[in-house]
DNA sequence: GTGGTCTAGACCACG
DNA sequence: GTGGTCTAGACCACT
């Protein structure tokens, strides 16, 4: 279901959180839909259950997902969270962490916008299906 | 010289060594001209000198920067310095890193090619200058 | 500094991130301010590190301080982080929740509204110390 | 009849009991009259049975209803059940939960009171009805 | 020394 | 069975 990489950047519950992120965004996960069991993605993932407990708090904290007592966690409608003000500065912010990676790759310009906008299609047709 | 920002999520040192590197790529620091001293960075910077020596160590290893003995670091002509799929793989994990960062936050794929874009565009500019 | 409860309905890195969050609204804790180290404020409290650690977490994501690695973790501006709609109907959830709290204990009305005041006059008084 | 929301701090079976003392507050459930079996309210709220049965057993220790064997249970004249002390307590926790939930909210003091008295006007009004 | 992440294993409240 | 909290102890990156 969802992919660890024990050589990403990304620590394990950053990596769940944007895994579960990205299927509620291009509709992998609709609203009303369960989350796996905290036991049961640990063990499927072979982490350890506080791992993903955390992950689940985040995605909790980012207004994602809804938990019901001794049911589990449920994806709800996310609503937009954050001002505009605060949208515009973390993009801001992403896309110079990214240029500044990707800066001394030796791309040219018109390469990186190819590759972005061809993962972003990827995503846009993942989600249609 | 460079900017240092606290709420940033890379750490200083890394901070120190996307600016300096920025330099080199826009031309702002050509082959042969010297870098400041670990010292007088750190003092510049208001940062713990173990920071700017961590940055400049990891210059010194990026192969952009070269050492005399006694005299300081000074800017050499980057060569190509990762192997295709190193390089790659870098690509495909920044990108990954971004479209993570930004696909929560509610922007339309048109919207953040142009961000991206523009934001190349501007570094391109002052390369030229 | 902080007052553990063990009685207390709420959970231990529950009323660390209230308690800390009260010193910030009274002032007692400025922009700036440095927060206790994790290490230190759990011995001081006699729990352990992870709990701290939690509360920690919660502060920074509730954006009222800001991790400068190596340092420490430190007071910063809070802004208005919840939209109006948000913050009108955490609102209304607390006050219902605290109405089905009391509501059965036999006050009248007007006590209730004392009591409330006083607390809130206590506060201000603090916070203008 | 009674209100669950999935999305609410308080666990169901505390909303049951929640709705059901307010219930009895306001006057709409008067001494004698008999509360719904376990079973058909859970089929009513779509919640487990043992919920409900939960919910019913903190009425009963709670002393607001009485157990008539083999007919069901039954609304009797609330007692005072807290001692001074205990009352105190309770209300002084509330209070500064309350509290603590919405002084980072941003309201002014004169508007929060404004809002509780705004809330219990309203009880009043629906237990005259 | 600082915070951040992870594992192992435990207990609790809720349904 | 579900999530939520806590302890104990470890390792890592950063300053």
């Amino acid at each position: 279901m969802i992919q660890i990489v024990t050589g990403d950047a990304r620590p394990i519950f950053k990596q769940i959180v944007d895994g579960i992120r990205m299927k509620i965004m291009t509709g992998e996960l609709k609203k009303g839909d369960k989350l796996p069991s905290v036991r049961g993605l640990s063990m499927q993932l072979v982490v350890n259950t506080n791992t993903v407990a955390k992950a689940y708090s985040e995605l909790l904290s980012l207004g994602l997902v809804e938990s019901r007592k001794g049911l589990g966690l449920f994806v709800i409608k996310p609503k937009q969270i954050f001002s505009d003000d605060e949208r515009d500065h973390r993009m801001q912010q992403a896309i110079n962490t990214f240029i500044n990676e990707v800066i001394g790759l030796g791309f040219e310009q018109n390469e990186i916008i190819k590759m972005v906008q061809e993962k972003l299609k990827q995503l846009k047709d993942k989600s249609k299906q």
